[in-house]
DNA sequence: ACTTTTGCCTACACCTATTAGGCGCAGAAG
DNA sequence: CTTCTGCGCCTAATAGGTGTAGGCAAAAGT
């Protein structure tokens, strides 16, 4: 019939990850993809490796353009105009692409971590505290700190948690950019006198 | 064989709970579930209504353990003290139930939702923030923020984002409740009464 | 002791992943 | 313009997971 449909590793990546958006990460299947290219699943073991492998690269697909968002929303910027900027890049994509985004969230190997825009990610992070005044060990903490809460963030309002409840998700998003600028002015110096024991371990 | 091995709801979602904190919880699989019980996988369905239904499970009984231990590590505490014992739930628990903590995040649907142990924890963060002084549309954004940070800072950790770079998580993750103390304390008031326009809308 | 329940089984139909090997169209070589 | 060659997609086939229908025998109720 069609002979020779074109397939290549970037064509079906972007396919996948598309495919992604639509139907959810996890349901994403070689056979779908295939289906989608009027093609049957085993022709696509010609371009990627299997399953795993194309997960993998949709996930890196998504860390990238997550990256090249980032740095573009990070441009000309600082202080909290950056901050905020780099916040709602997170939560665009994740509204945007909820399948990319998902992907994102995929463990990576070592290899493909380090490979990956994960390292970009984390530069951008410490790039804005460059316009907060945090020496060294607290800054990485700040850095974690931002990751969690733009990553705990956009995968709680994926996940619906926010969706039926009072104020409108964008609101505490601001409300919560807001505070965490002020934190990281206000962001207490090192270890508190204070080493209280901790008492408990349960379970 | 072995005649009646005494299937039943509770040992079944119970088995499927280790079996996710072994060897991942997407991994979990009905027939695996009934290998392990020396089994076929036909037997299951007239426990569960199917793989759904089973994760669905896992994901309820896993809320309800964070809930109970929620619960306790806040029974007599207030203030930072409860912030730093509640956090150290949710750490531990996705440390020491790495599966159990990934099928809490399962979706659900808003019955389910509602049915299962996730209002409490909502609830206990409202609890914690008790002890410092917001004043209501605040009380809800900050609510939301811990959260996220509860939530994110334990994904992350669960998906090795700290496991290879420099300082300990554990050692984040104190300096970050002092932060999140600090914050608690600071928290900006909301913006003046003056509807101020949105500035910009990128994209 | 009998009947009823019901727990687990066999058998099947259908889906996805993945491998092995075949056939033909596209472009290069003559 | 023909012929050759390769690679791009195919068919075939295996393995494992999900889920349904119906059977048989052990447990439980009388």
């Amino acid at each position: 019939m069609a002979a020779r449909v074109g397939l290549t590793v970037e064509r079906l990546v972007r396919a996948g990850a598309d495919l992604a958006d639509e139907v959810g990460f996890d349901r994403v299947t070689v056979a779908l993809l295939a289906r989608h290219f009027g093609v049957r699943s085993a022709s696509l073991y010609a371009h990627v490796k299997g399953s795993d492998d194309l997960r993998t690269r949709i996930a890196l697909l998504s860390l990238e353009e997550m990256a090249d968002l980032g740095a573009a929303a990070l441009a000309g910027r600082a202080g909290k105009d950056a901050l905020a900027a780099f916040a709602e890049v997170y939560r665009g994509y994740a509204e945007r692409h909820p399948g990319r985004y998902a992907a994102a969230q995929l463990p990576l190997s070592p290899e493909d971590a380090a490979a990956s825009a994960g390292p970009r990610h984390a530069a951008m992070t410490r790039a804005i505290l460059r316009g907060y005044d945090l020496p060294e060990p607290d800054r990485t903490h700040a850095v974690r700190l931002l990751g969690s809460v733009f990553h705990g963030y956009a995968d709680l309002e994926l996940k619906g948690a926010f969706r039926h409840s009072a104020p409108d998700s964008r609101e505490s998003w601001a409300r919560i950019v807001d505070a965490l600028d002020v934190l990281l002015r206000a962001w207490p110096a090192s270890p508190a006198p204070t080493p209280a024991p901790i008492t408990r371990e349960p379970s």
